[in-house]
Parts: structure tokens; sequence; C-alpha cells
DNA sequence: ACCTGAACACCGTTCAAGT
DNA sequence: ACCTGAACACCGTTCAAGT
């Protein structure tokens, strides 16, 4: 992305700004895409973007600062939200659209785990979520709860497809490296062995799974309605 | 938990051996419990074992085969499986275990996620769901898919709990750290202000819904039945 | 077979310059 | 204000000893 040119520069302030925050994380994110979470190391990005570790401390705090950055800038242009008078479609336009996220950055899910706070704009799938489940007649503490079962559902198995960090969590793969002393996994054997994942229908069944879950559970809480 | 005791090792091989595997995994759970998993390093390790960081080499090939061995060791003697006719009773007991596993050790949520291959025995609850839903009456496909549903929304769910990884996908977290420029999440700022988690409810709660929509998606793909 | 010790190529970050 | 450069305390791992 940025020439990695060898063009040092002299020591003091140079005349115009070297360096802009969004050119940073646009270069972070190009470096996570193309080698893996991992290799996002301020010493490496720095010499990404043609500069020294420390000029990123001007712009940055630390490395927290700039993973919650990078994090805010991927989903800072994602539209959850969709109109539509039905609950059951805004959830999923709004789930398939956190997907959509994830499987575009793949490494963006390590990244997103090793964070210690996660920046608000995370958030806007929770705050759409609990209002379509609002619409829906649940109550308070079932919105919240029902919102982290779809998004425990979504991050998990959008991540499994990207295969970034639950790639360790492939049966085949544990299977396979495990070699022979394995045995009495007949039914995961079956499974591995018989079919190949169809990712979109997999996310498609979890949603309806959950959302069949979800009508079932409002009907009995409320069943006078 | 070890003497971290000054007592010199000459350098040749010592008379017993110093060092087993199973001590050393002992030692690197504790480690985690105590100090959380980013302080598992070989070094720290070797130090909590009374050994020079390469003496692990001998036992373990590298920090992967270590994480793995540990997440192994974790595991091993869990009790996954439970008897009764009933395909939910059996699925609630396997991922209330599994719960169980990661509450008692919280950090071990980040070990696992940081795993290249798992190991086998972290798909004993696997096993255990495909044999249940098979008996639910799903098909093969069905049955992987709500497998994951299954761990995805429990693993997600006891890690926030856990408030190891996950807590940075607190909303509450992020507010306060988000501070003031943060606007239009009503709902989000009602539900945290509102209630104290009841974690024990919900994760009862996510396993109901997940129940009565399998219960449901396998009345519908078998309606004769 | 099983340990020590030095060394290598990394890492995040502090601190002192430079302009 | 914004960059460089040296330094510090880490990290995983290789390689050469020792017995």
């Amino acid at each position: 992305m940025n020439e990695e040119g060898e063009s040092q520069r002299s020591r003091g302030r140079p005349k115009g700004a070297v360096l802009s925050r969004d050119q940073v994380l646009a270069a972070a994110v190009a470096l996570i895409d193309r080698e893996g979470p991992e290799s996002l190391s301020m010493r490496r990005l720095a010499g990404a973007v043609g500069v020294t570790p420390m000029a990123l401390y001007n712009h940055f705090s630390g490395k927290q600062d700039l993973l919650r950055s990078v994090a805010e800038h991927l989903v800072a242009h994602v539209e959850f939200a969709c109109e539509g008078p039905d609950w059951r479609q805004r959830i999923r336009f709004c789930f398939g659209r956190l997907r959509g996220v994830i499987l575009a950055h793949p490494g963006a899910v390590r990244l997103m785990s090793n964070l210690e706070t996660a920046p608000m704009a995370v958030f806007r799938p929770m705050e759409i979520t609990l209002a379509a489940l609002e619409d829906a007649g649940l109550a308070d503490d079932a919105a919240v709860r029902a919102y982290f079962l779809l998004t425990n559902f979504t991050m998990g198995q959008a991540a499994y497809e990207a295969g970034e960090p639950a790639d360790a969590l492939d049966p085949a793969k544990a299977l396979a490296s495990g070699g022979l002393e394995t045995g009495g996994f007949e039914h995961i054997e079956r499974a591995v062995a018989f079919e190949r994942w169809d990712f979109d229908a997999a996310f498609d069944f979890g949603l309806t799974v959950i959302i069949a879950g979800l009508e079932q559970v409002g009907r009995q809480s409320r069943p006078s309605a």
C-alpha cells in the first residue's frame, strides 16, 4: 500500500504532516486483511506507513487505542438499520450486515476479542435489536438476553466461517491433527465426512431457530396477547 | 505455588526428573487463574516452576502445544454426558457443564480463542449434542448447525459472564469510557441502568429459546411425525 | 534424556532529542 | 506539534553446551 521506500527523513519535524489517523487506520486494515491480525504490531504498522514506531504515538495513545480505533473504523460506515414494520426482518438485516463486516475482514474477529474496551459504535446493532424486540413485545430483560443470544451466535458463526480464530474449532481440523488416538466421535466423523458447509444456510438456520424460539417465549410470557 | 526459590541448579542433567507435563500444566492453569491468560508466557511459566525457559521445550514442542495441552487438561476430567431419555435435558446438562468449566477458569476463554488447533477433547460436547439431536429427530445437517448455535451461545455468554475477553463487549463499560460524545443509544442506556445481570437466568433463557426453536423447526421439517 | 546459558529476532513503550 | 533515535523490559525459539 505505502511505499516502504528508504527515503530517510531528517530528524526534526517535517514540513507537512506525514501521518494522519485515517491513513494509519487504512494501513492497519490493509495489513490485517493481507497478513492476518497477529501481524498488526506497532512496529510493522509504522514500517508500512514509512515511519518510526514512535511516530504512531502522536496519533494514538497506545496499542489498545489503535485497536479500538480500527474496530471503530470498520463499523463506522456500515448501515445496520433498515426500514420495515417487521421486527424479524429488521433483526435479520442487522445481523446479516454484522456478519458481512466480519466476512469482509476476517482478521477483525481476533482483533475485537483482544480489545479491552469496545468502541461504542460496535453496539449499534444492540440498540437496533433492543428497539426491534420492544416492538415484538418482549420485556426489557428478555430483550437484552435475546440480543446476546443473537450476537453470540452471529459472531461465533461468522468467525468460524472466516476461519480466523475459530478455525481451531473446526472439528475436521482437530480430527485430522489428532491422528489415531481419537475414538468415540462417531457422530462428528460422520458429520465431517458427510457434508460441506453451506454457511449461508447455517446462518439462516440459526436466525430462524432463534426467532422462532423468541416468538414462542413471547407467546408464553403474555398468553393473552 | 512453586517456590520461586533461588536454588540454582548446576549445569548438567539433574538426577531425578525436575519437570513433568502434569506439573507444568497445573502451574499453567494456576498462573492463568491467578494473573490472567496474557501472563502465560513460556518465560513466566518456567519461572513459576523454577526452571529455565528452554526446559519447557523438553515437554512441549512450543507454545501452541502448551496451550493446546492446557485446554485438554481443563476439560479432561469433566463429564459432559448424563443419563436420561430426554434429549433436551441431556443438552442442558452438557452445556451447563461447559459453562461451568469456563466460569471456573475465566482465563481459559482467551486461551482457547488463541489456539490454532483445538484438542479433540474439546469436541466431546459436540459428539453428545449430535447424538441427542439425532434422538430429537433432526436431520444431520440441522444437528450440526444446532450444535454451533448452542456452543456459540454458551461460549459467548460464559465468556461475557467471566468478564475475560468479552468484558470489552460490556456496553456499560463502553458507555462509561465513551464519555460524552455518545448519543442515540437510548435502549442500551435504559437496559444498562435498569437491571443487574442474572447470568444464570440469562443462560437458561438462551437454552430455552434455542430448544423451543429447535422443536418448532423439527416439527416443520417432518409435519407428519 | 533433560537441563542450563547465550544469542537472535521480535515486541510495546518511555525518554530525550531534534525542528 | 510531530517526527527520529536510543534504550528498557519483555517475548518465543534456535543452537551449543553440559551430565
